[in-house]
DNA sequence: TTTTAGAGTCTCAAAAAGAGACTATATGTA
DNA sequence: TACATATAGTCTCTTTTTGAGACTCTAAAA
C-alpha cells in the first residue's frame, strides 16, 4: 500500500532515515485544523443544521467575529463546510457541512460523545492534579 | 436526563437565557485540550505503548522540549497520561496512557483512521481553494 | 577532564487569538 | 429628513500561546 500511514514509532523512524518533514504527515494535516479552539464547537452547530453568520454569532456570544470568519474559512479551505451567498439586500450568507464534512463529523463526534459521558471525570482528574504538588 | 447535553442551538439559546458561561460545556472543555497542536501525535505514540521523555523528542524532532512537557502536563493533569519517575540515575521518566487516555483515545482514534483515508481529499481542496479567487 | 545522557527550566522572539472600532448597503422608524 | 437596525464582514491593536535555543543539575563513561 502506498498510503502514507499513521505516525506510529516505527513508520517516524523511517521517515527520519527518508528525510521526510512531519508537515507531510495526514493525521496532523488534517486533525490540527479540526482541534483548533473554534472549529469543534461551530462544526457541531452546521451538523445539527446549516446556519448563518449571525446565527452562529448569537449562538456562540463569546466567539468574536474575526475567529468565526476565519475559523469558517479554514473549514472551507478544508472541504468540510459550503458557503453559499444568497443576493437579498443585504445579501445573506449561510453555512453548511459539505459531504466530506459530514463524513469526517461522524468520526469526530465520537469523541465528542466520549466528552459528553465523561467530563466530570476529566475534571475531577484536574482538580485532582491541581490540588496535589504538581499543581 | 440530567446531563449536560452537546451544545445544540436549542441548548446554546437554553443556556444563554440561564446566563451559563460557555465555559463550562463539556465538549469545549474536554476537547480543546485534545485539539492542541501537539496532543494528537504525543497521544498516538502513547497509546502505541509507554515512552520515554527522550524518545518521545527523537520521535517528534521538530517539537520543542518546552512544547513536549507541556503537553504531557496537561494531558496528565486530565487524567489521560501516567508519568512515573524511576530513580535511576540520571532519573527516567516514563509516560503512558491511563485507562481513561485509552477510553478516550478509542473514540479519538476513528477521527484519526478518518484522517489517513481522506488526506488526499483535504489536499485536494486545500488547492482547489487556494487556486480560485478565494485563496 | 571533558563529554554524554536524562529531564527538564528560563528567556526572548514570533505567531495566533481576542477586543473593539469601522465599512457598505438597504430597509424601517421618529 | 435623520437615526437606528440588520447583514457580513475587515482593520488595527493588545494579549496569549507557541517556538527556538541556551542553560541547569547529576552521575557515569571516554
Amino acid at each position: 500500500m502506498d498510503q502514507i500511514s499513521s505516525p506510529t514509532s516505527a513508520r517516524l523512524r523511517a521517515m527520519q532515515a527518508e528525510g521526510m518533514n512531519l508537515d507531510s504527515c495526514p493525521v496532523r494535516t488534517v486533525v490540527s485544523r479540526l482541534g483548533s479552539k473554534w472549529a469543534p464547537l461551530l462544526l457541531q452547530l452546521l451538523a445539527e443544521r446549516p446556519h448563518r453568520f449571525s446565527e452562529l454569532r448569537r449562538l456562540v456570544p463569546d466567539i468574536s467575529q474575526r475567529m468565526i470568519t476565519q475559523t469558517l474559512r479554514d473549514l472551507e479551505r478544508d472541504g468540510y463546510v459550503n458557503r453559499s451567498v444568497l443576493p437579498t439586500k443585504p445579501p445573506s450568507v449561510t453555512y453548511s457541512l459539505t459531504d466530506m464534512g459530514v463524513s469526517m463529523f461522524e468520526s469526530y463526534r465520537l469523541l465528542f460523545e466520549w466528552a459528553e459521558a465523561n467530563h466530570q471525570a476529566v475534571r475531577a482528574a484536574r482538580e485532582a492534579f491541581d490540588a496535589s504538588d504538581k499543581g
